[in-house]
RNA sequence: GCCGACGUGGCGGAAUUGGUAGACGCGACAGACUUAGGAUCUGUUGCCCGUAAGGGUGUGGAGGUUCGAGUCCUCUCGUCGGCACCA
């Protein structure tokens, strides 16, 4: 063994040489099938987290792995470069969006080059660049012209800390919060820009043509929220039509009330006059509840009554009309019909209320009692006029073609997916591409004049208001219809804009002519493989589904789905560990310690504290001993188990304390505090650094370390202690394949050579299989395996054979996919030609691959009693024959009759016996 | 409340889909080499009883189907995720 293992010289060496010789620049080339593979890309926040390794060295290993396989793979990067943390940025250090995010970027490559990844920088989009967003731009007119892209006064999320709307599904929690910084959203009426992706709703809805997991295609369907059931047209005293959508309409003869949101717009109209004062109040203090109270399930509902009553179509009874804010403005009509007999919320609010319940749907053995509680499910109508006695399922239908028939009312189906609110009224983002013209109003600017360029010579507020509104030069334009004085509309584009359609910029990205060149699109598209996290489910991936529609019916591209295959990663997550153990001395002040000195007895390093070296947990009349179970900037909080693992909490203020670890002074904050299995934050202090392991243990190591000890698909916990087993793998499989020492005398047992090539073979196979299939830690533990067994027969003169190369070859071969730059220097380092990338996947033969004996588990009762060595495919008879010759099995039937023997091939005999 | 996913050693995770539970790795324990080792190498390692041979038990829990269940069915508990007055 002459040569160590380094990975930071031959990782930095090989980098350069793949860079150098162009190895993953993708052409369009015709004699082989292509394979256009994407991976999320990243927002250039600053730093590569360990999260984004998670997510793309897996992707490029699969990547390798297809073009070994023979495609010409597609493995292209860039980044997400506007959004809200550059404008943060600019706003609190003073720097302008554009420096820190090329700043961030710059720092981004080199961390992404470390990867040792095919990316092809060649094809490298950064979205906040001009030649990039004009096309942002370009859609948007297009769409405008089909009617796609609209502006509309509507009361919208707007984030008070952020200064700006979001879309719907960028707020979150049930506290309905900013998605970014978790403010409590308020509604805004607002002027604002949508896409009309609620006219591809039922599109949306079909998936026949992806292959995407079922979680995401479940939240998706959630996300849409089709509901089936009928419009009904209700007329109020004065005439005005009042639509509503249910999906009972079986039991509209049990409409006793209507109920309108505050919102709707019909409600001034209708309020009768004696009641005026009390609804236009009541309409008013609803409006100024904020949300989080107002949807709160659990609230009891309110109303009042408008003094109106309207006709029900069905049998003409004269119902009231109220307004409550349980009825929603933004779903179905904003009206509903009220039938308290069969919905629970109508049925509290008419106990409240004191409104009649008349039961229509008669439930099964309904002992004709009023009931306690509405009753939703499947029944008989009752009360219903000539549709009495119609069951359930069918009722509802019947019902639709009896409304139809006398033009009362129709089927419809209803979404709970809105139109995608794409304004934002921040600076760093696509300048929406629209001038407001006194004589002519909303004018698009026209195609030649685009890009439409954020300017450069900004200022910033602190309160977040978007700088393009007081920058006068962009504002001010001409209309280019009219030539006055005209204004350039100032909301700028929602990323997820960028993200919709930026694996078709790859393709071309400084292509002039069109978003990309037509070429390259008929050659790559679609994206054959997508991955990315979980949590995109219901906004990029929605957007980008509706956009490539969107482009389709542009006539721009053939496909109806942007990705077809979409695989989702897991996240790693914060290593677990327990505290410092501390001693505190101080004095009390009530429950809490006021510490004058902080003794840290140990310091805990990624591992759980060995409980038996530390002195005892105490509470003291002048201090604690225990753990650091939490810190902060005051102060800490001190975990001392008790007896019968009793915990308490003891509150330290540590203000004026002096810290002291191992007799040194330190500072609070130098104190380890308890962590749990959580999310990865800064705060918390678990963060991950890539860059610092791969300085200590190579890129290669943390790409085998990563694939290796999760399911791809959950990720996990990190564990600082396990990726030195995949160091010292590396390290195993270096001083095989480098050993230079002589090799021992004497003939190759003919045993371990057929050994060694089954194993070579059924490793071929087993990564080949897996690697399709995403399971990478079975693909890493099986390389494992052929190393186990190759470094028992390293020391034997089996390392003298042919059958040896082949497995030295072959190893090399399968790991180069997972590890690219120790495999590059060991294919080299032998003797072979550069670069193992180019050489094709090796291909398994199943004769050498097949086992020749096996064990054939013996069981007496379905219980394991004896394993006998046999051949593969050993017959019936002489199976049945040894297991009932096996001691261990006569022992078992001692006093028992031997009833029946299952017996299943090249697996196992089975005695039953009693 | 509704929808979905998941519960396997001290830990991360395997299990050809109904056929040897715990591959591979981490950790732990023992030993070798070493001035030393938190390097490297060898061995052991689900739990319980037993010096051993051997036996019992074991995939959140309870039941069921089957010659045989981590895997299929029913119920149940727990964890996580999504939606949440959606008419």
């Amino acid at each position: 063994m002459s040569i160590a293992y380094k990975p930071q010289e031959i990782e930095k060496k090989w980098q350069e040489i793949w860079e150098e010789r162009g190895l993953y620049r993708s052409v369009v080339d015709d004699s082989k099938p292509k394979f256009y593979y994407l991976t999320m890309l990243p927002y250039p926040s600053g730093d590569l987290h360990i999260g984004h390794w998670y997510a793309m060295t897996p992707s490029d290993a699969q990547a390798r792995f297809y073009r070994m396989q023979g495609y010409n793979v597609l493995f292209p990067m860039g980044f997400d470069a506007f959004g809200l943390p550059a404008e943060n940025a600019a706003i609190r250090r003073g720097v302008h969006p554009a420096t820190w995010t090329y700043q961030n970027i710059e720092n981004m490559r080199r961390q992404l080059r470390s990867m040792g990844a095919m990316f092809d920088w060649s094809r490298e989009i950064v979205t906040c660049e001009p030649e990039y967003y004009k096309w942002n731009q370009w859609f948007f007119l297009k769409m405008y012209e089909k009617g796609l892209a609209y502006r509309k006064k509507a009361a919208v999320d707007f984030c008070p800390s952020c200064n700006t709307t979001l879309a719907r599904e960028q707020v979150v929690g049930p506290e309905r919060v900013c998605e970014r910084c978790g403010t409590p959203v308020i509604k805004k009426d607002l002027e604002q820009w949508f896409f009309r992706i609620t006219d591809y709703a039922e599109e949306l809805l079909d998936f026949s043509k992806l292959e995407w997991p079922e979680r995401v295609k479940v939240l998706q369907r959630n996300w849409i929220g089709r509901s089936e059931g009928a419009e009904v047209v209700f007329k109020t005293e004065q005439g005005d039509e009042l639509v509503v959508f249910t999906t009972r309409p079986d039991t509209l003869w049990g409409t006793t009330f209507m109920v309108m949101a505050p919102e709707h717009p019909l409600v001034e109209k209708l309020i009768s006059p004696g009641q005026r004062e009390a609804v236009e109040q009541y309409v008013a203090d609803t409006r100024r509840m904020e949300d989080i109270v107002r949807e709160s399930a659990e609230r009891e509902k309110t109303g009042i009554f408008t003094g109106a009553y309207a006709v029900n179509p069905v049998n003409q009874e004269r119902i009231p009309i109220w307004v409550a804010d349980y009825v929603l403005m933004t779903y179905g009509t904003g009206a509903i019909m009220a039938v308290p007999a069969h919905d629970e919320r109508d049925f509290a609010f008419a106990v409240k209320y004191d409104l009649p319940i008349r039961v229509v749907i008669a439930p099964p053995e309904w002992d004709g009692q009023p009931l306690t509680e509405a009753y939703s499910g499947e029944g008989t109508m009752i009360n219903s006029g000539e549709l009495d006695g119609t069951p359930t399922p069918s009722g509802i239908k019947e019902v639709i073609s009896w409304l139809e028939e006398r033009g009362l009312g129709k089927k419809a189906v209803n979404y709970r997916l809105h139109d995608w609110l794409i304004s934002r009224q921040r600076y760093w983002g696509t300048p929406i591409p629209i001038i407001h013209c006194p004589n002519c109003g909303v004018v698009p600017v026209p195609e030649d004049q685009l890009p439409v360029e954020l300017p450069t010579d900004v200022t910033f507020r602190a309160s977040g208001e978007n700088a393009l509104t007081y920058n006068e030069d962009f504002l001010h334009v001409k209309c280019p219809l009219c030539g006055a004085d005209a204004r350039r509309e100032t909301d700028t584009m929602d990323t997820f804009m960028d993200s919709s359609w930026y694996h078709y910029r790859y393709l071309s990205p400084h292509y002039q002519d069109g978003p990309w060149d037509p070429e390259e699109g008929a050659y790559w598209l679609p994206v054959d493989q997508y991955t990315g996290g979980i949590e995109h489910a219901t906004m990029h991936l929605l957007y980008t589904r509706f956009f490539t529609k969107v482009l389709r019916d542009l006539g721009l591209v053939d496909s109806d789905e942007p990705m077809l295959r979409l695989f989702n990663q897991g996240i790693i997550l914060g290593e677990p560990r327990d505290g410092d153990f501390v001693q505190v001395t101080g004095s009390w002040s009530g429950d809490a310690l006021v510490a004058a000195k902080i003794q840290v007895l140990t310091q805990a390093e990624g591992s759980y504290l060995d409980r038996k070296s530390l002195p005892p947990y105490k509470i003291g009349e002048n201090g604690v001993q225990g753990e650091v179970w939490h810190r902060d900037e005051g102060g800490i909080k001190v975990r001392v188990l008790g007896g019968d693992d009793e915990e308490h909490i003891v509150v330290v203020n540590a203000q004026e304390a002096a810290v002291e670890i191992g007799g040194q002074p330190a500072r609070l904050a130098d104190l380890h505090m308890h962590l749990e299995v959580e999310k990865m934050s800064k705060s918390r202090g678990n963060v991950v650094a890539p860059d610092v392991l791969v300085n200590k243990y190579g890129a290669d190591t943390v790409r085998a370390y990563l694939m290796f000890a999760f399911d791809w698909q959950s990720g996990g916990p990190w564990n600082s202690r396990g990726i030195e087993g995949s160091y010292r793998w590396l390290n195993r499989v270096w001083s095989l394949v480098f050993d230079d020492s002589p090799v021992p005398d004497g003939e190759a047992d003919p045993a371990d050579v057929r050994q060694l090539r089954r194993k070579t073979h059924q490793t071929i196979r087993k990564v080949t299989l897996d690697m399709k299939a995403f399971a990478f830690n079975t693909t890493v533990a099986a390389l494992m395996e052929l190393t186990n067994l190759m470094r028992k027969l390293q020391v034997t003169p089996v390392r003298g054979s042919d059958a040896w190369k082949e497995a030295v070859d072959n190893l090399i071969l399968l790991m180069a996919p997972i590890t690219p730059h120790i495999a590059e220097e060991m294919w080299t380092g032998i003797g072979h030609e550069f670069s193992v990338h180019n050489q094709p996947w090796p291909v398994w033969d199943e004769t050498i691959a097949q086992e020749e004996t096996m064990t054939l588990v013996i069981q007496v009762n379905g219980k394991l009693r004896d394993k006998i060595a046999v051949s593969v495919g050993i017959g019936e008879e002489e199976a049945r024959a040894l297991a009932l010759q096996s001691k261990a099995v006569q022992r078992h039937l001692q006093g028992k009759t031997v009833r029946k023997v299952i017996f299943a091939a090249n697996k196992l005999v089975n005695v039953v016996a009693k």
